[in-house]
RNA sequence: GGAGAGGUGGCAGAGCUCGGUUUAAUGCACCUGACUUGAAAUCAGGCGUAGGUUCACACCUACCGGGGGUUCGAAUCCCUCCCUCUCCGCCA
């Protein structure tokens, strides 16, 4: 959520800077929906404490043993019109809202302009794709090869399609894979390891933004009634560790606040039907690393530097090449004002394909959560910035080690800082 | 699952029986000033969040777990949901 003051004053300017985006912001009707509140918010607030020094008048009255008839007379329509004049309010107030919470943020001034992933920037390269002396397969062929290693029908037959049961020494490789990160970046890089609910209420979903726009790519549970809170499987522990800080405020000595938890998340990937129905990369159930930080605004944009670098490390330890990209305001997430993404070489696919995702929020989702710090010695709190990216995202890295680290005889070698995780086993083999 | 007790500002804690000079008492913590060589103690003042009007000084509105209701008026009464605690039962 932007600042209301971007639609009050220097409007146009936001409209610009949305307009990079490909986001057209309507001026006028935002404009005359201002105007509008202006007035009847005036209004209200003036009946509001007519009526307040009324109702007091007839308390003090009605104390000194006086008549309050006729001043109970007086007060007459006066309620009627309060009411009339909140509900006005409110029709106001929800619409401008509405406008207001569908308006993504605005991108940082370095960020390319660009309407889709072909406008994105490659920043750098790390490691050069190895030179396969045999035909490659693909993930879902190697773990075939290794014992039925990923079982897609299973998972079919347990649940539905792109749900899948690991078995053997892959899912002993998935395990370790998420001790290694979590391990790196809580003894490497200064993260909390954090244990966080995985279904969360819509309080949280609208903090970091899923809600109200993106209600359709969760999987919701319903409650016993309908006043129940509803609750929902989150699709990323962005949610869970981002909304620690909904409603806090935090002392300035106490920032940067880092912190990492392993969860699975679950995403109904609506709109995505008939992409990569093949293998592992998009599930409805995957496990993923998390990396959150909350800052202070000036130093958010180091912070993603920083955080971005800590989900390299991952890629680096496991000489996994890959390339760095910094996304073009088309292809932005909805909260974020700069994003890099991670895309690790699949020889499988003979491409490079996103496993991370690293993005500077602002002060968007703080906004929304009223997440906030107090500087020393300052009086009025301030909004926070919020990072997130993901230390990697588990199932698609178990991808490219068995793609990249396929032997000519079927076998996977373990990429030598996951032996300690796995007992010291060299390569899986059957 | 059953029974009971609770949720009030940074913290503690009154107010709820009986709705109205309570724009939430009081204490602690914190900030500023006075006194002091400095500190402590003492004294005086300040001390929440959000929104709005205004060039400004100021003023106004909302907020006592969330939402709704009754009323001229709700922290206080009613409904509902959430959360915490105690006891019983069940359970990994």
């Amino acid at each position: 959520m932007l600042d209301a003051k971007h639609f009050r004053e220097g409007i146009e300017e936001t409209a610009a800077a949305l307009l990079r985006r490909g986001f057209q912001l309507d001026v006028e009707a935002l404009t005359a929906l201002e105007v509008q509140r202006k007035e009847i918010q005036v209004r209200t607030e003036t009946l509001q404490s007519e009526r307040n020094s009324r109702s007091k008048s007839i308390g003090q009255a009605k104390s000194r043993g006086e008549d309050i008839a006729p001043l109970l007379a007086e007060v007459g329509s006066l309620g009627e019109q309060l009411e009339a004049a909140k509900a006005e309010l409110n029709q106001v107030q929800q619409e401008l809202q509405s406008v207001i919470a569908s308006v993504p943020n605005l991108p940082a001034a370095e960020v390319p302009e660009g309407a889709d992933e072909n406008d994105n920037v490659e920043i750098s390269k790390f490691g050069t794709p190895k030179a396969f002396d045999f035909k490659v397969k693909d993930h879902v062929d190697v773990a075939e090869a290794l014992n039925h290693g990923l079982d897609f029908a299973q998972g079919a037959k347990l649940t539905a399609a792109r749900f899948v049961v690991m078995k053997g020494g892959v899912a002993r490789l998935h395990r370790a894979l998420t001790q290694f990160m979590l391990d790196l970046h809580s003894e490497q890089h200064g993260y909390a390891e954090t244990y966080v609910p995985y279904l969360v209420n819509h309080a949280s979903l609208h903090g970091t933004g899923q809600l109200p726009k993106f209600g359709k790519d969760l999987f919701h549970v319903e409650g016993e009634s309908q006043d129940q809170v509803a609750l929902s499987l989150i699709p990323t522990a962005e949610v869970p560790l981002t909304n620690l800080a909904r409603d806090e405020i935090f002392e300035e000595s106490e920032l940067p606040v880092k912190l990492t938890a392993h969860t699975p998340c679950f995403r109904s990937e609506a709109g995505s039907h008939g992409r990569d129905t093949r293998g592992l990369i998009r599930q409805h159930q995957f496990d993923k690393v998390e990396l959150v930080q909350l800052v202070k605004p000036e130093d958010s944009m180091q912070a993603l530097e920083e955080l971005t670098e800590h989900a390299e490390k991952v890629l680096q330890l496991l000489e996994l090449p890959y390339r760095k990209v910094l996304l073009c305001t088309g292809d932005m997430g909805f909260g974020a004002c700069k994003t890099y993404d991670l895309e690790v070489w699949l020889p499988g696919q003979d491409t490079y394909r996103e496993i991370s995702s690293c993005s500077n929020m602002g002060d968007f989702q703080a906004r929304r959560m009223q997440a906030r710090f107090r500087r020393k010695g300052a009086k009025k709190p301030e909004l926070l910035h919020t990072l997130n990216g993901s230390g990697l995202a588990v199932g698609r890295t178990l991808v490219a080690i068995l793609e990249n680290f396929q032997q000519a005889d079927g076998s996977v070698l373990v990429p030598g800082v996951l032996r300690p995780y796995m007992g010291g086993l060299e390569r899986i083999e059957r």
